[in-house]
DNA sequence: AATACGTGGCA
DNA sequence: TTGCCAAGTAT
């Protein structure tokens, strides 16, 4: 059976525009006061979605303030420097979606002055804008009813539909897509997909989800059948790898600090850290004193222990022995490693697991 | 298709 | 405490 006689079939039965009404009629009394629900602009439509990425709604509050009021424009986000866009997103994590959004953001000044383009194609053609970004922003703040399928609306939908395909496969996300674009509302395309996902947040929760106050309960069959609680399936990723190294606070005669940018891809990219041994973790501290004083030609006699510290990845787990020390300064700073003093330090974006090994050794 | 890519919250 | 996330995208 091909897909489009799947989807055919799923939507047998089912009272489209009664469902539309149900759940476009709960949201506009039950949503919440979110500060990206306040206007349609584009720009903040935009950022509020890239940062609710794989990201809590709680989480993602304060950032969106503190980020809006820093960039309020897109224009003003296009000509900040990438040190204080990063800065700006530090301890939200995946920090290439900023990066991503500053080359979007500059790529729409120069091509479409500044106007977030509205076209389909033109919009997903940007960087760090995959299929769940172009929905939600084009439906969002243009009313164009083009399906925003995210991890709620697949929760939402699994169960609506009775519907067993693993979630955690990349193509079953297309069925979904395929199904919220024979649904959608297209006198309001916006509340629609909004609906779906904040009924996945606050009533089809992943776990003991609240039928009971469900607007869309006689359209559901996974509560017909009793098995909403089965739904959706997902399988489980394979095991984070662990990872030890250490990492050293060093100083330098003058009480500055040293650090060190990070490479521009890959895990926590053009973030700044501490000197480690990450790459090759040495086997004990004197190969550690020895390792630091030749990589960044320092005079370094002894070092302490701070602490061990434990951060947990999606992928990885690190286990870092931290250390002070300070040193005989003999190199010169470039782009890419620095000496700082303590109040600069506030101006580069570190990894949240730094941050508390800087918070140890004060 | 499968894996890399962060973080903090909660049961 | 350990597991499972939460409004995904790039490769």
């Amino acid at each position: 059976m091909n897909v489009k006689e799947n989807v055919q079939q799923i939507l047998e039965h089912f009272h489209i525009e009664q469902f539309q009404h149900d759940l476009i009629d709960w949201f506009r009394t039950e949503q919440r006061d979110l500060p990206w629900r306040k206007n349609k602009d584009p720009y903040k439509i935009w950022v509020s979605e890239v940062m609710l990425q794989q990201t809590r709604v709680d989480t993602v509050i304060p950032y969106f303030y503190q980020f809006i009021e820093k960039f309020p424009t897109l224009d003003a986000l296009a000509d900040a420097k990438e040190e204080e866009v990063l800065k700006a997103w530090e301890g939200l994590g995946y920090y290439s979606r900023v990066r991503n959004l500053h080359a979007a953001v500059k790529e729409v000044k120069e091509k479409y002055g500044g106007r977030v383009p509205a076209s389909k194609e033109q919009f997903s053609s940007l960087k760090g804008v995959g299929p769940y970004t172009t929905g939600a922003v084009l439906s969002i703040a243009y009313g164009i009813p083009e399906p925003a399928v995210d991890g709620n609306v697949m929760r939402v939908l699994s169960r609506i539909f009775y519907i067993t395909d693993d979630i955690a496969r990349a193509s079953t996300r297309k069925k979904f897509e395929q199904i919220v674009s024979c649904i959608i509302s297209h006198d309001d395309p916006s509340d629609f997909n909004q609906a779906l996902m904040e009924l996945g947040a606050l009533v089809c929760t992943p776990k003991n989800p609240s039928c009971f106050l469900c607007p869309v309960q006689r359209h559901c069959r996974a509560f017909a059948e009793g098995v909403e609680a089965e739904l959706p399936v997902k399988t489980k990723g394979k095991a984070p790898k662990h990872v030890a190294f250490r990492a050293i606070v060093l100083t330098n005669e003058e009480g500055k600090i040293r650090i060190e940018k990070r490479p521009s891809s890959g895990l926590l990219a053009n973030l700044w850290q501490f000197p480690n041994d990450e790459h090759a973790p040495t086997p004990n501290e004197q190969a550690f004193i020895k390792e630091i004083s030749e990589r960044y030609h320092v005079v370094l006699r002894s070092i302490q222990r701070i602490g061990t510290f434990e951060h947990v990845f999606s992928h990885i787990v690190w286990h870092i022995e931290a250390y002070k020390g300070n040193a005989l300064e003999l190199q010169i700073d470039d782009e890419t490693n620095k000496w700082v003093t303590v109040d600069e330090l506030n101006q580069y974006a570190f990894p949240v697991i730094y941050q508390k090994i800087w918070q140890a050794y004060e």
